[in-house]
DNA sequence: GAAAGCACTTGATGTAGATCAAGTGCGCTG
DNA sequence: CAGCGCACTTGATCTACATCAAGTGCTTTC
């Protein structure tokens, strides 16, 4: 079944995705595309397959033309904690890894079965060098992040275990209904039964 | 009293701070030096005293060469919540106001009177575009920024309040300790009935 | 120096969500 | 298609922290 949800039947190209988010922030011209998709590593990723291990380097950021992936870390006690679920046309990499050469803190797993674009440092940096708006492009991913990542934390702060819930089913309800439950409730910081419950309130106030 | 916890004696110039957070993360000459400073607006604000609030826009990314300034913001009930603590050498703003020119999400007070260096968004860019590697000096404080919060976002998510206070007082114990103690627990999102109850705990195992 | 205001501490009680333990349902495999 | 494995749901009980209410201590003001 190739009918993928938010996804035109047939895929052209398989950097489809990710000149359309490049183009929606900056001006690229037709021969930049060209020049841009050279940069990048197409790679099929199955479902459950890891893309990065805690305690590695991050060698490349990954940009998602089809499938979802989670990062995701463990704590002492052996609880995962999602941190992030990525989908198609979202970045997901262990960012301070990558750009440090530390190693990760973060497991990153493929949901699905997965097309990804692999970016890698040199390459980053050979691509802004040689074509310095996109500069500005990966500038406007960190500031959106660092928006977004505060805003989370203000949540974590300031909402009960529905709140939260309903504030993600407002912001992105196709991936919180597409992801895994137990994931769900990991990134909300809660317990499945606790999602569950909620769920069902929920459902019975309608 | 003109001695500052972590301060010389006498300050000798207004952007001492400013240029040592520069120089340790990109090599700048001396005459780059005098240039930079010529960018920022040295500004005194008094103990209580808004430089930011919530709903304006953000006009002015702050360093602080002295003092100590929280962001908070005020949910629907009325409740405050801490975001940011900063002191000397440190950063504060909203960033996504600065940046997009929407409202702010943020109020920001100082909690002690205070000595800081404001630049605006047009003296940034024109700032950037005269001396090209200080692109790279607000990127590392972006990506520094993003590792923090998502570290923060982790703690939220799986530490009991009392780790959580730990390993805040394990990262900045002199800034807990000047900060008022019911702001610390606020930025914890605990009350302070029992961050009080932690810090007698953690007294009495020593 | 006394009084007022407010931050912090302490005690009692309540509660949102965690933990534990089964039951049910769904998807995958042979 | 049947069986197995595991995700999700449901019920009971527990607990970390919130809420409420005073008491204590510190700072500021007159």
């Amino acid at each position: 079944m190739q009918v993928v949800l938010n996804q035109p039947a047939i895929r052209i190209n398989m950097h489809d995705l990710l000149l359309k988010s490049i183009s929606e922030k900056i001006r690229i011209a037709s021969a930049e595309e060209t020049r841009i998709k050279e940069f990048f590593i197409p790679k099929k990723v199955r479902k459950k397959q890891y893309i990065l291990n805690a305690g590695d380097v991050c060698q490349y950021i990954t940009f998602i033309e089809r499938g979802m992936l989670r990062s995701f870390t463990v704590d002492d006690d052996g609880n995962e904690h999602v941190v992030q679920f990525a989908v198609e046309g979202w970045w997901i990499s262990d960012i301070g890894s990558f750009l440090s050469g530390d190693s990760a803190l973060y497991n990153i797993e493929a949901l699905e079965d997965s097309e990804v674009l692999n970016l890698t440092k040199p390459a980053m940096d050979d691509m802004m060098d040689q074509l310095p708006p996109l500069e500005r492009y990966f500038r406007l991913l960190m500031q959106n992040n660092i928006v977004a990542l505060q805003r989370r934390v203000i949540a974590y702060m300031s909402l009960s275990a529905e709140e939260k819930y309903l504030k993600l089913m407002d912001v992105c309800p196709d991936i919180i209904s597409r992801a895994p439950q137990q994931y769900v409730a990991s990134y909300l910081g809660i317990t499945p039964e606790t999602l569950s419950r909620i769920r069902k309130q929920v459902a019975s106030r309608k």
